[in-house]
Formats: structure tokens, sequence, C-alpha cells
DNA sequence: TGGCAGGTTGCTCCCAGAGCAACAAGATTC
DNA sequence: GAATCTTGTTGCTCTGGGAGCAACCTGCCA
């Protein structure tokens, strides 16, 4: 392993693991953490601290991420996406009162990249930088919209059963799975009772650009008890919003890995890692409603 | 140079340097940005694609910042702050209309840490990551409030005339600059007009925790015809926010260094680096309005 | 077709990171 | 209060990985 990737890999210890944030780190922690030396960890997060990526709490002698690590990461991702999804994160949180999400797909997880929430909305429903299974939670079957049926149990292969969080209301096997998705493919989009937490609802609705194909998911949470008769209202609008999203983007963004259009950003889809599930999705362009 | 300092150095020159934002680079530019070898710098990227903190398109073969790294930006920065200014500076957006921004100290600039702005807002006005100079804006003086003449000199003593971007109404010295910041203290927030750009009007005031420490600086910026005559009324609103801040922060934010209370998260501000000026500033709570 | 720019890879040399041990300071236990 | 443990940090040595050069490949342009 390269040193850049021990810098990364110390970096990315600090990444918020739950809702509560907060990341304070102490050295033994972090080498515990990467599976290195102490004095090893201690001399790189010196050297961090020097390029103001890292600050140190002068008493507590604990780690964390300084503010340069905020500014560089209003620049990440793709730009073209966030720039366009961010009013319209707004807009929902405007008209629901519950929070709203944007996941991209990360190997075979969804990994949450923005969060807007109204002043009164609770403070739960996922946060930036959670990990969302594929087969239980509304993100991810939409992001498995355009998946095949062998996509799909690649994708979810090593999933069931191994998380336990998922709850009577979850598909039990694939078979189930793809019935689920079945259905929530036709009606466009896809619920989860109790997906991360008790007495949550979340709906979830595809993003794609304009040559269809599938960039992230938008989703909406709130508590199952103000969800329950809103569901349609809110997969209507989520839809409109996943629409207004796609044509915010224009003609320009991405394409096909296939098309040969000289476009300029084009990335695939989140970041492709060195994982076992090569994530290559079907091609069905889905009519925009 | 260590090497976690030169991939340090390698992803903050991913940093947005305007408002426009969208950073992809090629290695050329990357190589002759931290100058260094392109071979180098090819490698340390491929590392960094490795564990997932860049991308690159393949088809343009230029690279940019993954969203782990917003992933990650979550949780950057005094959490504590971030979270009590987030609500607060979107009521201010509501009340305003106009962009809200949040800016730490960091050396001898003010370094704008977080955003919001209206769906309607200009897109002007300030964006994350944005440098400004402490003496001809209005956030940079309002960093200053609670620096003595001393430590204004030091801060400003290389910026006057270095920057041209100042306009007729800037301070032309330190004398002139004094003056202006005795009054500006007076009335508890700073204003400037023409700061960014032209025919932008913004208005600024600290925000302390409750030791009367000051951490950061809010501010409102708008066209400088919608801000004319409420420039008066915004800063009442920008010191009654400041306040609610103060307030969430609660009493257990950190404290001068030389208290001796034990709180958790206690850094001084911003990023302390190795740089000439000493930023100790002169410890007098200001009463809270 | 030839030249050029830019991304990538091979190869060698030597510097900087790994590992161990030790030290200082604070916390904890007896 | 002494002993012990934990934790952050620094010295020192040795070797593995980073630096630098050159070459290769591809797409672009004249």
């Amino acid at each position: 392993m390269s040193t850049a990737e021990k810098v990364a890999q110390l970096m990315l210890a600090f990444e918020c693991d739950n809702a509560a944030g907060s990341v304070e780190r102490s050295v033994s922690e972090l080498a515990s953490i990467v599976g290195r030396e102490r004095s090893q960890v201690c001399r790189m997060l010196k050297s961090l601290c020097q390029a103001q990526v890292l600050e140190q709490d002068p008493d507590s002698h604990r780690y964390r991420l300084g503010w340069r690590v905020r500014v560089l990461a209003a620049g990440a991702g793709d730009q073209v996406l966030v720039r366009a999804a961010r009013p319209i994160l707004q807009a929902l949180v405007a008209r629901t009162g519950e929070v709203a999400l944007l996941t991209v797909q990360e190997a075979n997880r969804g990994l949450t990249v923005m969060r807007e929430e109204s002043q009164n909305s609770l403070r739960r429903g996922g946060w930036i930088g959670q990990r969302s299974a594929m087969h239980f939670t509304a993100t991810g079957r939409a992001l498995m919209f355009d998946a095949d049926d062998d996509l799909v149990k690649a994708l979810t292969a090593d999933q069931f059963g191994a998380d336990s969080r998922s709850t009577p209301n979850a598909p039990r096997n694939v078979e189930e799975l793809l019935q689920r998705l079945r259905i929530e493919r036709r009606q466009g989009y896809a619920v989860a009772s109790e997906e991360i937490e008790a007495g949550l609802t979340s709906v979830s609705v595809p993003v794609r650009n304009m040559h269809g194909h599938l960039l992230a998911v938008l989703n909406v949470s709130g508590p199952t008890t103000r969800m329950n008769d809103r569901v349609e209202a809110i997969a209507k609008l989520l839809i409109e919003a996943s629409g207004a999203i796609t044509h915010a983007l224009g003609p320009r963004h991405a394409q096909d890995r296939e098309g040969a259009h000289r476009a300029r950003p084009s990335f695939d889809r989140a970041a492709s890692p060195r994982h076992a599930v090569e994530q290559r999705h079907q091609q069905t362009p889905v009519p925009m409603p």
C-alpha cells in the first residue's frame, strides 16, 4: 500500500459513521482503525496538521478535520448534479416538512451525499455519509431500478440475512426482492417503512440524466405517523422533483459509456472501486413523467 | 516535505478558487500547481483514486474529488458551531432573501466555510472557500473586532496596496482602518459596499461563544440596490442571529486558552498555521446584545 | 505523415517511512 | 501516594517505496 493510500485511509477514518457526527479522534484510536503503529500515525497526523487538513485540540490532543476539508467538499462529486439538486431538495423540504436526501451508489451500497432539512423537522432519518443496504431500503431499491435480475442478485448476494436490521416488511430473499422491485418500478417509486430507524418511513425515486442514465436517488423521510397517508402525494412530488433535476442537468450531462458524444463531465456513477460487483446497468432509458 | 504533506497539497489543489467551482484537473495541471513531476503526481493520483478520494473521468482522464470527500466534510470543522449556525443562516436567508455566509479566520484572511442562499437570490456574493482580505471587507473587519491595534497592524501589514480590488470606499492605510474599526465596533456590525463584486453590499457581525471569544463572522450579502436602505435592519437581524448562535453553542463550548475548565471541543479559531502573525486576540468579552 | 501534448509505465537510486524502544505526562488503581 | 497503565511524542536504524528520468502510447493538430 502506497503512502498516499495510507494518508487517504487515515483521513477517511474521520468519516462520520452515525447521525451524531462530531468526529474527534485520538492517535491510539486512529492507529487501531487503520491498523498501524501509533508513532507512524502520530507523525502522519502532524504532517496533515501542517497542511491544515487536520486540527489538533491543544488540550485533549485529539485530532479532527479542519475547515479546509469542508471547503474542499464544496467542489467534490458531480458538481452539475450537486448544483442542480440543491434547490430542488430545499423545495421538497419546504413542501413536505420532512428531510430530503440525495444518495449515489457506491459499490453495493447507497451513499448519502446531500441532506436538507427544515428547521422544525425531526433530527432523524439519514445523514450525509450513511451507507444504505440495497435490498431493504427504499433508496437501495430505487438505485436498482435499471438493474437486470442478475445484477440485482450480484448486488445483494451477501446482504440477505447478513444485516439484521431488516424488519418483517423487508424482502426475505432475492425472489421477494425482485417481485417487489417489479412493482416499485411500475409505480415509479420505492417505499420502505422502518428503514433506518423504528417509526421512520421513506420514499425514494431515481434521478436520471437526459439519456435516461440513473445517477442518484432522491428520498424523503419522516415519521411513519406523519407519512402514512401522504406516501403517494410525496411520491408524486418526488417524481416531479426528479424530472426537474434531469431538466436542470441539461442535455450535456454525461452519457452512456457507449455513447460517443463529447460532453465534458461524464463520470459513471459514484465511485467505481475495486469491488467484486461490476456495476454495469441495463441501459433502458425510462421515459420521464 | 513529507509524503503526507504532498498528498494533502495535491488534494488541496482541487480547492475551488472562485464562485464557478467545478474543479476537474488534469495531471499536467496538477503537476504544475504542486510543482512536481507528472509521473509522480500521476501515481499519487492513482493511489488516491484507489482510496476513493478522487475519481477519474474515463474519457478526459481528468481527476476530481469524489463523493467521499463530500461525506468527510460533513464532519469537518467545529461541529458544534456548524450545527448551531446552519438553521440560523437559513432563517436569515428566509428573512432577508439574500445570501448568508459564515466565515472563520485563517491566518490573516477570512475563510468562508458555510453558505446558504434562497432559491431566488442571485447566484453571487461569496462562495465556500473564498478568502477575504482583512481590511477592505466587512467580514475581515468583523473578524478583527476583538483585536488590539497592534494585532490589526500585524494582520493587515502586507495587505494595503497589495490587493488592488479595493474600492475608493476602502480604508487607504492602517489609521483609516483603525478609525473605521472603532466606529464599527461601537455600532456592533461592519458594512462594506463593492466588497467582492461591483454592486454588492455586505453586512457582517462577529459570532462569539458564551465566554465572549470570537469564533467566526456572520454575513449577509446582496445587491447594493436592494441592500441600501435595509443595512441597519439587516444588521439588527444579524446581531440577533449571532446571539442565537452563541446561545445554541451552549456554555460548554470552548473557552479562552487560559481558562482551565475541562470542556471537550475547545479548539482555538480556524486553523492556526505556522504563520508570521501570532493570532492572540485581546480577551475582552463583549456583552451580548 | 510528422510533430506535439498529455497520461502512463519501467527502471534505478537513495531518501523518507516503518518499526522498535524509550520518555514524559496524565489517568487510574491499589 | 506510589505503582501501573495509557497515550502522545521523539530518536534511531534499516529497508522499502518515492523521486527522477526516459520511454511508450494515444489522440490531436498542422
